[in-house]
DNA sequence: TATAAAAGTGAGTAATCACTTACAAAAGTA
DNA sequence: TACTTTTGTAAGTGATTACTCACTTTTATA
């Protein structure tokens, strides 16, 4: 019976991800989730513990996604897909996704620990071969351009609230690559 | 005779860019700077007082840069030198830049006194004219993805330390717009 | 040169930080 | 039921936080 363990859990990520990972204290946790601030040590350690545990949810929804796509062979539908990438985690893991974007910016230690390349190695190849298929000119440099803007999508999705906006943009997106 | 104020503003501005606000404590500052912690607040009154002082001698720059683009009249010109505008700025005011897109993940009360809209209403009207000018289709929705990719290339200017690949990857974006 | 204002310091403040410890309640197991 | 392990708490710990205050030094001005 871990009730309370899991409550820690929720509220660190919503915390964590809307006021900061250095803003929020322990004792805040503690309070939001109900439970004594020892108990947060007692299960996770220390603060970074229960950090690691928190992205460590988080970074499993997020692999499902692009092992999916590594089963796509169609290349117009994988480029389709990438681009929706934002939308759908922002959907489904918003306070994960934020947290994550957020922590290069807490402290240098912290950035340093969960700057997550190897995630998007995975994606990156599989969309320049997308794209080889298609006879684009220029594979890589056309991976590294739809790669820009699905991060500058995620960014938006992050800010604007208007989600009919940004479905239009997304679908305008796609329509530069699939007509 | 104000050295030593110059002093805490360079610092601080080194520091809350590159080790996070919250994560920057006076007194650090009144280390690295080489003065008393009260010298701080004696200019600056408290510690937001030294964030405003800082972002308000950077926003002043990046200003100069989009006034420059309102005189532009070749539209042509305008979307180049757009895509020109992360690799300018982050060359002239790193930390600055860095600075200002960290606050939004420092507290909750900090990221909402600096969104700075304001600064790229402007930058946004120039681009959605110089399109209608090109007589692109749809003019309004050229300018939002473009200005998702200059958002995308801010990002990436902070981490990828290779220049010639951010240069390469500037100029094939270029290259979609101007034949 | 006398005086007022500005710049600068060092030693404080209460509050909060992450974290520990000693102990009690609950749950699992024999 | 007896005993061990796990889960939980309350009250602490020293260190650090943003900030203040009484005071001295430097600079500008008359």
């Amino acid at each position: 019976m871990t009730i309370k363990r899991d409550n820690i859990l929720n509220v660190s990520l919503e915390l964590f991800a809307n006021q900061g990972y250095v803003n929020t204290s322990t004792s805040k946790i503690a309070k939001a989730a109900g439970v004594s601030e020892g108990l947060i040590f007692r299960h996770f350690g220390n603060k970074e513990g229960l950090l690691d545990a928190i992205v460590a949810i988080g970074t499993q929804s997020i692999e499902d996604y692009t092992t999916e796509l590594l089963n796509e062979n169609d290349p117009k539908k994988i480029i389709s897909q990438a681009i929706d990438f934002p939308v759908i985690i922002m959907k489904e893991n918003k306070d994960y996704w934020q947290l994550v974007s957020s922590l290069k910016f807490q402290s240098p230690e912290i950035a340093a620990k969960y700057h997550n390349t190897e995630i998007f190695k995975q994606l990156e190849e599989i969309l320049e071969k997308a794209f080889t298929k298609l006879n684009y000119e220029n594979p890589e440099m056309e991976m590294k351009y739809l790669f820009l803007t699905i991060a500058g999508l995620s960014s938006m999705h992050k800010q604007n609230k208007d989600e009919e906006a940004n479905l239009n943009l997304v679908n305008f997106i796609k329509s530069k690559y699939i007509n």
